[in-house]
DNA sequence: TCTGGGGTCCTAGGACCC
DNA sequence: TCTGGGGTCCTAGGACCC
């Protein structure tokens, strides 16, 4: 078996270029998108907005702070979701096999392209070369046997950077970065890692492969494959298939955090009018609905409920969120409310379940109807006492 | 004026059935 | 009267990514 060439491509920046095109003018000067108002957070900067200390996921109001001349401008979904579909374009016309991986991400297997390729490194430059002629986007490679460590590679040299990674140099290259690096090990999991001397992938390595009990406890079924990741013995196979999405939501901050039953539950039904017409659009059901909130105190809460058929109704939809929020929430001073439909599925494959009381009224009464009796009756009426609890009282 | 919104995947406990 | 274990589904919470 032969080692595959994996490439992770990633657009430098993404958002940010994408302004400066429509502006050529803000080229060079700090910049961050995002929107300003309240719990407004830096989405993404340039890297001039970078060398004052701004960062992604900041406040806006904390990056304006730190860099006064800061332009701040809207993020522009669309126009980045045009750019992105030019850069995907381009990236098929020399592969079939690519992976999308996010709006400004791909991974894409350049076996058999580098194959004949006497100098394969002059080719990924003038791949980078061509895509920056044809789209006035930057991107950063990273080439090497999997996609974890093409992933790892592309973060290395930005922007316009290519870095290769070979098998046999992978632990070496990997050991030095800093542990939070590892793509997989957040900001939850990296002080704690810290906290018990773990600072370099280098020493989760040793750790793992000397099968530290400690280590185990901590990073859970993640453990098991650590080790191969970093000596490159993981995944290569792209997942080809289009997005799928197996669960769309919408949620958003309040103005301000409240306990206001009215205006909550007009929340509810735009969320919920929002989150129907996606699934309509996606052309997708589902039949667990989930209401998630988050408290002053950045607590985050959900609770959800699956009925026996799936739906994307709006009225379905809001009256269950509702019902949740009313059973669940109703009196606590909420910051942000969303709702999600999940298990999606396609209404191709869905067989109607019926039970007998439903199957006699059929006739008479519409999905939407029956799904809501259901939602009542699931809700409304106290669970059944099963024996053994009925002996205990 | 502290900390978005879109997702995915994993874990763990309890219910339930055999 | 005391009390099995295996498997699956549902639910809640949390970590992570862009």
């Amino acid at each position: 078996m032969s080692v595959k060439v994996i490439c992770h491509i990633d657009l430098n920046a993404f958002f940010v270029r994408c302004e400066e095109l429509k502006n050529p003018n803000i080229e060079g000067k700090p910049v961050a998108i995002g929107h300003e108002g309240r719990g407004g957070i830096v989405s993404t900067c340039s890297y001039k907005a970078r060398e004052f200390g701004v960062r992604s996921g900041m406040p806006m109001f904390k990056a304006k702070e730190l860099c006064p001349s800061l332009i701040i401008l809207p993020v522009d979904f669309k126009y980045y979701q045009k750019k992105s579909h030019e850069f995907f374009n381009f990236v098929k016309r020399t592969t079939k096999l690519v992976e999308v991986a996010s709006v400004d991400e791909c991974y894409a297997d350049f076996t058999n392209v580098i194959k004949d390729k006497k100098n394969p490194l002059k080719f990924f430059e003038n791949f980078q070369q061509e895509l920056y002629k044809e789209t006035k986007l930057k991107c950063s490679i990273g080439i090497a046997p999997t996609k974890f460590l093409a992933k790892m590679a592309s973060d290395m040299k930005k922007p316009m950077g290519i870095t290769i990674i070979r098998k046999k140099d992978a632990v070496d290259m990997l050991s030095p970065l800093p542990i939070g690096d590892f793509f997989g090990i957040g900001k939850k999991t990296a002080p704690r890692l810290i906290n018990t001397g773990i600072n370099t992938i280098g020493d989760l390595y040793n750790l793992v492969k000397n099968d530290d009990e400690n280590v185990k406890v901590m990073m859970g079924k993640f453990f098991y494959i650590i080790a191969d990741l970093i000596e490159g013995k993981s995944n290569n196979e792209l997942d080809l298939e289009p997005w799928d999405p197996k669960s769309i939501g919408n949620s958003t901050t309040l103005v301000e955090d409240t306990d206001d039953f009215h205006e909550i539950k007009q929340t509810i039904s735009s969320l919920s009018k929002e989150v129907s017409e996606r699934c309509v659009k996606e052309n997708k059901l589902g039949n667990t609905i989930q209401i998630v909130i988050k408290d002053p105190e950045f607590k985050v809460k959900n609770k959800s409920i699956k009925l026996a058929n799936p739906t994307n109704d709006y009225r379905v939809i809001y009256d269950t969120a509702c019902k949740l929020y009313e059973k669940y929430f109703l009196g606590t001073v909420i910051r942000l409310v969303g709702v999600t439909l999940q298990n999606l599925v396609d209404p191709r494959d869905v067989v109607i379940q019926m039970t007998f009381f439903d199957y006699e009224q059929h006739e008479e009464q519409s999905q939407t109807k029956l799904l809501i009796e259901e939602l009542n009756r699931k809700l409304d009426k106290p669970l059944l006492m099963r024996a053994s609890e009925v002996k205990k009282k």
